[in-house]
DNA sequence: CGGTCACTTGATCGTCTTCAATACCAGTGG
DNA sequence: CCACTGGTATTGAAGACGATCAAGTGACCG
């Protein structure tokens, strides 16, 4: 019999730790939905897997093996055309559970922005898994209606919205990113690039910049650097993006 | 007592006829997740309901009291900004399930293209019919995901894509409902107006009036009347959609 | 036959894109 | 310490695509 670490009384019956238990993003997961008795079953099909800034983890079109739960650091979604034109279709961070489509083939790509760490779950066993827990698959039913109705406002801002309106639409929904419902920070600081922020938009780099800068001249914002934003005027921005709910 | 009416074997125990048992629409929808035997349960909570062209039935905003399930007819689902600018997020038609949203508003409008008939269901008591039913709550997850990526497609189309491959995606989409996977028609006709066509693309009446008039001219398609349309040239169309999956 | 409504077509305009130059910043090596 | 480099962001000028404004067409209907 080898060595005991301590802490004995989080290890799990095979004798590894178990880092669902420990984990920084259940309380913001789907996998709170499962009991702290049953959170072994759920580690036992988790790879825990990291990626580097850059580094894309799901490909468009490629079969559709695993499911994701980032843990942590942030990463961008994205469907490409293929001449290379680009739509992000949404930052995903610590809590979020990625590949719920039904198809066999991923109907986007992933790639970290930050370092992103993320559990990876075969398709078929995590399925085996939900049978037993419904409860669980209750949450991503809840899950996929939020995603739903943000996807649908994301329709309105990119059909319908001016660059000035979209840009304040982006900037209070990321002063609210990870923020309990109905409150939002006046300074954060963005993770992505202005070039994801205008393939998130469906605008260009410039007029991100331009338009970045004219809500700064007008007082509506501060850029103390290109990823720190402080947010001036709240109403007036909320007035700009237009009812975002 | 009073008298009976004939066909006493589709006759439900409270003795009023079961819709559900002779629903056209259960085949393409969700309800098929629950057993002949069953259906009753489902059929009693049922309130079917119709509706008039350009009537609206959900209202964005309101309190989300129902789920609805579309049975016949088709209707359109839009977001309003507060100046009247409109974005049509999608058209739904028979089969399709509505309200999910976990939010105790609802998150956009529904409209009435065609003379729409849909079963009503008062939320709390689907919930609780949810619960003895997980093979249809397991449905509902499949087509909220599948919804996700149709609307990350439109996300990318409106996000990227010219007027001419938004019409062209329109079009192709427009032929393949409510066929078998990978098949589509070659004629079709559209039950929506130009005005619901462009706020579904995020153009004008104007320019999706001179992209179908191009388009005609080229060849690609044919306008035969307002509403009906020909596929002349469907790998051309496609080329254009830009990988419309 | 006049009225309405939806659609089409034309002319002009404006917002955002494209192309291009410049600024900024961190890292590297002389 | 300072030039050099590569990547990212900003700013400017010109251009294009789709929007807006406006007029015309055709179908349907009282």
């Amino acid at each position: 019999m080898s060595a005991q670490l301590a802490r004995p009384h989080i290890l799990d019956p095979h004798g590894a730790l178990d880092p669902c238990a420990t984990c920084e993003a259940r309380p913001v997961s789907v996998c709170n939905a499962i009991a702290d008795t049953d959170l072994g079953r759920l580690a036992a099909i988790a790879v825990v897997t990291e990626t580097e800034p850059g580094q894309c983890f799901i490909d468009e079109g490629e079969p559709a093996n695993s499911f994701f739960n980032i843990t942590a650091g942030t990463a961008k979604l994205f469907k490409l055309l293929p001449d290379g034109r680009r739509q992000i279709t949404g930052f995903v961070g610590a809590g979020h559970f990625l590949g719920l489509a039904v198809s066999d083939t991923y109907a986007f790509s992933a790639e970290a922005i930050e370092r992103v760490r993320f559990c990876r779950f075969q398709r078929s066993k995590l399925r085996m898994l939900l049978d037993d827990f419904p409860l669980m698959e209750k949450r991503l039913l809840e899950v996929a209606a939020n995603e739903l109705v943000a996807a649908q406002e994301q329709m309105l801002l990119l059909g319908r919205k001016t660059a000035r309106e979209r840009l304040a639409s982006f900037l209070l929904l990321q002063s609210r990113q990870g923020m309990p419902c109905g409150h939002s920070r006046r300074r954060f600081s963005l993770p992505m690039t202005r070039s994801d922020i205008a393939d998130y938009l469906g605008l260009t780099i410039e007029t991100v910049s331009r338009t970045l800068t004219k809500l700064r001249s007008e007082g509506l914002i501060d850029v103390v650097s290109q990823a720190e934003i402080i947010v001036r005027n709240p109403s007036g921005l909320e007035g700009l993006a237009g009812g975002l709910c």
